[in-house]
RNA sequence: GCCGCCGUGGCUCAGCCCGGUAGAGCGGCUGGCUGUUAACCAGUCGGUCAUAGGUUCGAAUCCUAUCGGCGGCGCCA
């Protein structure tokens, strides 16, 4: 007998053959003389059924809710059952019978997530996993096609990469270290032996951000490649982020529908994107009554502003350089100008951020006291551009920002199987 | 860091404004019924109302503090 996954009998693939199937018991009905159990594998659910007389009947009977399975039967299309197909059973042989399972159909926000090891069973956690896993997949597909090195940067740093105090701290035997909040600088490393380089890795963030867009731990996907300007930046990033989409809307569709997700949406990002500088930004926002002025950072309600202009990803570049990091390579004739970019989605704002980078060294040490920051603190750094130093730019995309965007999830804490936040990192 | 909201059986909530013996639904258990679709019917078990203090003859309810959670801003991806 066949070991079949519950898709394959749903796709007609085993009519009325007999299969066996291996899953968890997800509903269960129970009468006198007929039994339902509705059975899920990672690929789908099943209804089963047991009849009085059928040799599965007595452990059929002691079966609760999550308890894992063995089930034998034949494969028949029936009207009545959900999904077109049905398995009357023969056989079922139980694996670990469950104690009673605390999820029910009252839920409530913090129930589910006291209980989110549980709660990742869920076929709405399924969905997102799955195409989480596809997303990843086609960025990486692109980088790789476009010629890129994944690399892996370490996780334990030294120095603040932007000398912030947004940075967790530990204890590393006898020193103090920190977890890093982008592998930015080690990309930059690398790019003067492998030239284009990427990672999708972890970066640690300590702010105390109470939001539905912010996590203490994301990953991170940075690309980072010498020999390119600001124009070369924006075109990969759109073209990126057009074929994640893409290709997401194209081979996800089931998964996208059953979330509720438009595809059309997806499938219709187009590249190039919509792109305004800072200054044309602040202009908007003006005519738009915001009360901001040349030098102000943009706050999260004019990113959102300039989002529902757009209705769809678009790029603000060129901001003042007194808000930007001190790696940010300034206009040689506008040093008050840097060139930065920074790629907006409707309802999230931010989900990357990216730019030229310093390669002059003495303009460098400058930014660097000008910021308050200590030179002794990135030797390695500034040694970059003393031996063949090579203009260059990078970014950094938020991998759970995009989810948020793509799959129009309510909360960040959904696109990552183990969210933490300032509050919760259990389990 | 600042601001707002929430905390009552295993779960979801009502009761709180206007103080007077703690309620319902779901789940569990028992029985009945049913090709069921997070079924239905009857019965039953289950709560020192987050914690500590205060006001009061009397506090889930009013006041104070603490703890836990959620969200908004700031900061960021």
């Amino acid at each position: 007998m066949a070991l079949v996954k519950i898709c394959e009998v749903l796709g007609g693939c085993h009519e009325n053959e007999k299969v066996a199937i291996r899953g968890w018991v997800y509903r269960k009905r129970e009468g006198k003389t007929l039994i339902f159990l509705l059975v899920r594998d990672s690929t789908g659910f099943i209804q089963c059924t047991v009849k009085k007389d059928s040799p599965a009947w007595t452990e059929a009977e002691r079966l609760t809710i999550e308890s894992s399975l063995t089930l034998e039967g034949t494969a028949k299309p029936d009207k009545r059952a959900p999904g077109g197909y049905e398995i009357v059973a023969e056989s079922v042989g139980i694996i670990g019978l469950a104690e009673l399972f605390p999820i029910t159909k009252d839920q409530s926000e913090q129930f589910i997530r006291d209980v989110r090891h549980l709660w990742l069973r869920s076929r709405r956690m399924n969905l997102v996993m799955k195409i989480r896993d596809d997303v990843l997949q086609f960025s990486r597909d692109f980088f790789k096609n476009q010629d890129f090195t994944e690399v892996s940067p370490p996780m334990f740093i030294s120095a603040a990469v932007e000398g912030g105090s947004t940075l967790f701290g530990l204890k590393y035997f006898d020193q103090n270290l920190y977890l890093t909040q982008s592998s930015q600088l080690y990309l930059e490393i690398l790019i003067y032996s492998l030239e284009k380089v990427y990672c999708i890795a972890p970066s640690f963030r300590a702010e105390k951000s109470r939001t539905i867009r912010h996590l203490t731990e994301y990953w991170h996907m940075e690309g980072e490649w010498p020999f390119a300007d600001m124009n070369d930046l924006m075109r990969f990033e759109e073209e990126l982020m057009a074929y994640i989409c893409r290709q997401t809307a194209e081979k996800c569709k089931p998964e996208l529908e059953e979330l509720g997700v438009d595809v059309s949406k997806l499938a219709s990002v187009k590249t190039p994107f919509p792109k305004i500088t800072y200054t044309e930004a602040v202009e908007l926002l003006r005519k738009k009554g915001a009360k901001l002025k040349w030098g102000d950072d943009l706050g999260y309600e004019e990113e959102k502003t300039l989002a529902e202009e757009f209705g769809k990803p678009f790029f603000v570049y060129d901001y003042p350089t007194a808000i930007k990091a001190f790696y940010c390579k300034t206009y040689r004739d506008r040093p008050e100008v840097a060139m930065s970019v920074d790629m907006m989605v409707p309802r999230i704002g931010e989900v990357s951020t990216g730019g030229a980078r310093e390669d002059d060294k003495a303009v460098l040490i400058k930014r660097i006291k000008d910021m308050g920051l200590k030179t002794e603190d990135y030797e390695w750094y500034l040694d970059l551009r003393r031996y063949g130093t090579v203009p260059h730019v990078g970014f950094g995309m938020g991998l759970e920002r995009l989810l948020v965007w793509m799959l129009d999830l309510e909360n960040i804490i959904d696109a990552i199987p183990f969210p933490r936040t300032t509050r919760r990192f259990y389990p």
